[in-house]
DNA sequence: AGCCTTTGACCAGCG
DNA sequence: TCGCTGGTCAAAGGC
């Protein structure tokens, strides 16, 4: 054993480009609020954007580094396709609001990327049509309360929705709960590693309906699954970690043969900061009639559901269904921030700089990983990423910039994509910090009413720059490769160093 | 019966 | 060399 043990750790001992991240805050402030008040989804998103010095900055305020008021004028009315002056209407929340309840500052303004994942559009995330708000001055913008109230009524919407769909039904019935947590209150890693999966964005949906029921007390769905990827995972083991409230647990993948394995964290709140994939799938995903009832955590089949299909189906870092193999790393903060980027767009790629190292962590062993980790705590969800991320990621779809504008103390202009896809009209925008050209948000509305398109020979996906692989090779995976970095922010006082370990693929 | 979780123990790596 | 830590095994029990 230990010597197949020892095999195991050295299975792939691959160099990984190495990049350091600017210190970071505690994130835990984000659930200590002074007020003693839980804070919104947008309370903590804005949390994510506060500056230190500043008191209510926006996204583009965080972003373009200086911004007027929450009035500011804004670029681009998305819903008309024209520019126009979005006011910031926050109801009685507007400023005070966020300025209260916003925790802590995150640094955000050092890098990384608030991005909701394309399939994760709130909106289609949520399952409505409505627009999601990840900041005041969003040119999707609504309102804290408007985002707040959608993403409630989402909840009780998706939680119908799960009630009528037995596999969830069946994964919120099985499956063990921990012996602390109540299950009616639902366990706390269940619930937050069935919000995630190795789908980024499936994962940070999940999250955020998870979430979302956990806050209104309501019968979880899917509490006790870890997550829904799409594969079965038998866990194997659990390990108190130190430092660690909550034990680490090991799962492995179910189908023979199937090296892969997840290592899932939780944080001291019970939530789940980290889920580690090592290895890749040898096979492609089970059928949704043929994926375990309940009982193991990523069982729950997206699959199921269109919309997480096809979610999964984009962010799935492990998915082989392209025929490859291969090993990534991936880091998914959700601290009320889901991250996972993707939305590689032609026009971004142009932007993009291929010298840096993708941010990715590489285990113990060093094998690759993909790590998906998060912070429990908002509703809402911004994927945060760093630049070079984004060209590890990728939403599939295609998008066709029909509108830019540069904002005001950032020179860097603010962009505006929508779906190419006939009928889709999804949109999204990209605004990149001006103190950070690497730093970006990225804004999804609507939902994709079409499955991600075919992969393409383009090389949109800067993963393949920086892989010593043969791109053709790689350029169907990365299509639906959803790399995310880790981004802790409760370390930002010291430099977190992330590897990264790029695919392997198995010719 | 099959699959999964739990849990204590073992082992390897590292400082 | 020793102790700590993390990863895995495998038996036991549950569903």
């Amino acid at each position: 054993m230990a010597a197949e043990q020892g095999k195991r750790s050295k299975l792939s001992a691959p160099t990984y480009p190495t990049i350091t991240l600017p210190p970071r805050p505690p994130i835990d402030g984000l659930f200590q609020s002074g007020s003693g008040l839980s804070p919104g989804p947008m309370t903590l998103v804005s949390a994510f954007f506060s500056d230190p010095d500043s008191t209510n900055r926006s996204f583009s305020q965080l972003l373009a580094g200086a911004m007027a008021s929450p009035g500011a004028k804004l670029p681009y009315n998305p819903m008309d396709d024209s520019f126009m002056e979005v006011g910031f209407e926050n109801g009685g929340e507007k400023n005070s609001g966020f300025k209260q309840n916003r925790p802590l500052n995150l640094g955000v303004g050092n890098s990384p990327w608030f991005t909701v994942p394309p399939g994760l559009s709130p909106s289609g995330l949520l399952n409505s049509p409505g627009l999601f708000c990840l900041s005041p001055q969003s040119p999707f913008g609504i309102s804290h309360q408007q985002a707040l109230a959608q993403v409630t009524a989402q909840a009780a919407l998706v939680q119908s929705h799960v009630h009528a769909q037995p596999e969830y039904q069946t994964l919120s019935a099985a499956g063990s709960l921990e012996p602390s947590i109540p299950p009616s209150s639902g366990n706390p890693e269940e619930t937050s590693q069935q919000m995630l999966s190795s789908d980024p964005q499936s994962s940070a949906m999940e999250y955020l309906e998870a979430s979302q029921f956990d806050k209104k007390s309501q019968p979880c769905v899917a509490v006790d699954k870890p997550t829904e990827d799409g594969y079965n995972w038998r866990k194997y083991g659990q390990k108190q970690i130190k430092g660690c409230e909550y034990p680490r647990s090991y799962y492995k993948c179910t189908h023979p043969s199937c090296p892969v394995k997840k290592i899932v964290e939780r944080s001291a709140e019970g939530l789940i900061t980290e889920i580690i994939y090592k290895s890749t799938h040898n096979h492609e995903k089970p059928p949704p009639n043929k994926q375990p009832k309940g009982g193991s955590d990523g069982n729950t089949n997206s699959q199921g559901n269109p919309e997480l299909g096809s979610l999964a189906v984009a962010g799935n870092s492990n998915n082989l269904s392209e025929g490859k193999n291969h090993e990534s790393t991936q880091a998914v903060e959700l601290p009320g921030f889901s991250d996972c980027e993707e939305g590689c767009d032609e026009e971004s790629r142009e932007e993009r700089d291929d010298d840096e190292p993708n941010p990715k962590r590489r285990n113990s062993t060093g094998e690759a990983a993909v790590v998906l980790s998060h912070k429990a705590v908002a509703d809402a969800k911004i994927i945060v990423q760093t630049r070079s991320e984004v060209d590890l990621l990728d939403d599939g779809y295609r998008w066709r910039k029909y509108g830019q504008k540069v904002v005001k103390g950032n020179p860097h202009p603010r962009s505006y994509y929508k779906c190419t896809s006939a009928g889709c009209n999804v949109r999204k925008h990209v605004e990149r910090a001006s103190s950070d050209p690497k730093a970006v948000i990225t804004t999804y509305e609507g939902k994709h009413n079409h499955d991600v398109p075919a992969a393409r020979n383009s090389s949109h996906n800067t993963v393949n720059n920086s892989l010593p692989q043969p791109k053709q090779q790689h350029d169907a995976v990365a299509e639906k490769h959803s790399l995310l970095q880790e981004i802790d922010f409760r370390n930002v006082q010291g430099p977190a160093v992330l590897r990264l370990k790029e695919e392997q693929i198995r010719v």
